[in-house]
RNA sequence: GGCGCGUUGGCCGAGGAAUUAGGCAAAGGUCUGCAAAACCUUUUACACGGGUGUGAAUCCCGUACGCGCCUCCA
């Protein structure tokens, strides 16, 4: 399998540190606010990687975690905690607006069909940053002590001078970094570095009113944002892990501290593989809440869209491509998957006879749909091979007993839902057999009283020359 | 200033050299009891300029435009 390395900007075969099992860590939402399609899409890429691994034969060893504390914002030139932030505007606490927004988020996963993490790190298995306060305390003390960071009055910061590959992740050298891009980046006079990020915040000055904090040996404080990946990695995988994802906006400075702070620590690299999912844009700008010009997955099924739909759009666009979203598009995808789910209702349909040799072409076809994710998740070449087989078999019928085994594999590549679908009801299937018999006697107008009803029921029938085959208008 | 990415038809998008995938949409035709599906056409697609090659959407250089990041973002 081949994946491209954020580290080594190339596409590099897959090796895994241990024989068939693979460790791998999803950088989770920051739960102050829903998430947006954009965010979903990362979290798609997340859950197809895994699927592609697993259908690779590799057992994985996935975490996950969920920031509820210490991501700072800065839209005023004071920078709030985001979580601090939520509960001003929504008047709750800050406990509340975490557990709010978590559940939203694992509602909006699962409807996407996105598996959870299946190493524990908390409730669904998602690693909460406030759930490992003591582990990002210790790895604070060993960075102190390794001499890595540094006390001032408003924080504890990591001394990015005191490691030679610091920013190795950006290819950009610390002194062409321009310092503070954005005017609301609030500095820290008594910081050594422009670029030192805080390991912990005491909650003095603009954070003397925060919520959450917790005590330490250096005082009552909360931790940076970039520690409790690193601290939940060590806790949960054991570093080095293989693989590590995200977001492209990570790579700039949320993973290249994240390395930072393991390597200082533990003196390994953190993660073999850094695979990075490009944005969705809208109207080709960024899809953010910043800008105002996204959608939740909640507008999307207020629309009636099939969540499932929105992950097909995803799927056929490579995963570091940046991807325009428009309502068209999801269109698009929502009659493409409509296509796939007749197709794959055919193999309640034996009775129709199917040409000679239907269903000989999947074998084939599978291994190259496998072969196809295994390219760098090529899972857009992957789905124009599905979409053959489906047309193929408008001319040539299924083979009922082939198909479910195929589409058995193509749900644990693509989450789509094909191989699990229900079977019309048999009054649905009476009132088929019925209108064929109409229609033999030619009683056209019986015979299309009865495709109505079918229409009323969400099933079309369509008549070919083995006989009427339904198909699912509704779901 | 630095770093990264992109520019393919009506829309979304694949594609590291010899046929521009696939999905969606629209129009016409064939077929059909009527439909639907299928099939056949059509809807002037590879930003621009150089270079290397028998051959370039694809590799190299440049230009233009766009997007992203450089302590808010996935």
């Amino acid at each position: 399998m081949k994946l491209h390395n954020t580290l080594t900007r190339k596409i590099e075969e897959f090796k895994p540190l241990q024989d068939k099992i693979v460790t791998l860590y999803s950088c989770g939402p920051t739960v102050y606010d829903y998430m947006h399609i954009g965010n979903l899409r990362k979290f798609v890429f997340d859950d197809t990687l895994r699927r592609a691994l697993e259908a690779n034969g590799y057992k994985t060893k996935h975490a996950m975690n969920i920031t509820d504390v210490g991501h700072l914002v800065s839209d005023s030139d004071e920078g709030e905690d985001k979580l601090e932030k939520g509960a001003k505007r929504e008047g709750k606490t800050v406990w509340d607006v975490a557990k709010h927004y978590t559940d939203s988020f694992k509602k909006d996963v699962a409807a996407l069909n996105i598996l959870k993490p299946n190493v524990s790190g908390g409730p669904d298995n998602y690693a909460k940053a406030t759930d490992f306060i003591p582990e990002q305390i210790e790895m604070i003390k060993i960075l102190l002590e390794k001499g890595f960071a540094y006390e001032t009055p408003k924080a504890i910061y990591f001394d990015v001078s005191k490691l030679k590959n610091y920013g190795e992740l950006t290819g950009q050298k610390l002194s062409d970094k321009e310092v503070a891009v954005r005017s609301d980046v609030v500095t820290d006079k008594n910081k050594r570095n422009p670029q030192d990020f805080a390991l912990w915040f005491f909650t003095v000055d603009r954070f003397a009113h925060h919520d959450m904090h917790w005590s330490s040996p250096w005082g009552e404080g909360f931790p940076g944002w970039h520690l409790e990946c690193s601290a939940i990695i060590h806790t949960l995988l054991g570093d080095p892990i293989d693989i590590h994802t995200g977001g492209v906006d990570n790579i700039g400075t949320h993973h290249v501290n994240e390395m930072a702070q393991t390597e200082a620590a533990f003196g390994h690299k953190l993660a073999n593989y850094w695979v990075h999912c490009e944005h969705l844009l809208v109207n080709d700008q960024k899809m953010s809440k910043s800008l105002g010009n996204f959608y939740t997955l909640v507008d999307v099924i207020k629309k009636d869209y099939d969540p499932l739909a929105l992950r097909l759009l995803f799927l056929q666009s490579h995963y570091r491509s940046q991807m325009n979203f428009s309502w068209e598009s999801l269109d698009g995808a929502a009659e493409f998957l409509k296509k796939l789910r007749a197709w794959a209702d055919l193999k309640f349909q034996s009775n129709l006879g199917h040409k000679k040799g239907a269903g000989d072409s999947y074998k084939e076809a599978l291994e190259h749909i496998q072969s196809a994710v295994n390219e760098d998740l090529n899972t857009a070449q992957a789905l124009a091979i599905l979409a053959g087989q489906a047309s193929l078999a408008e001319q040539e019928g299924a083979n009922p007993d082939k198909l479910q085994p195929l589409l058995e594999r193509l749900d644990e590549l693509f989450g789509l839902n094909l191989s699990s679908r229900d079977d019309i009801t048999d009054p649905a299937k009476r009132i088929i057999g019925q209108r064929e018999q109409m229609r033999r006697d030619k009683n056209w107008s019986e015979a299309d009283r009865l495709r109505d009803e079918l229409a009323e029921q969400g099933i079309a029938v369509e008549d070919t020359e083995h006989g009427p085959v339904w198909s699912r208008t509704d779901a």
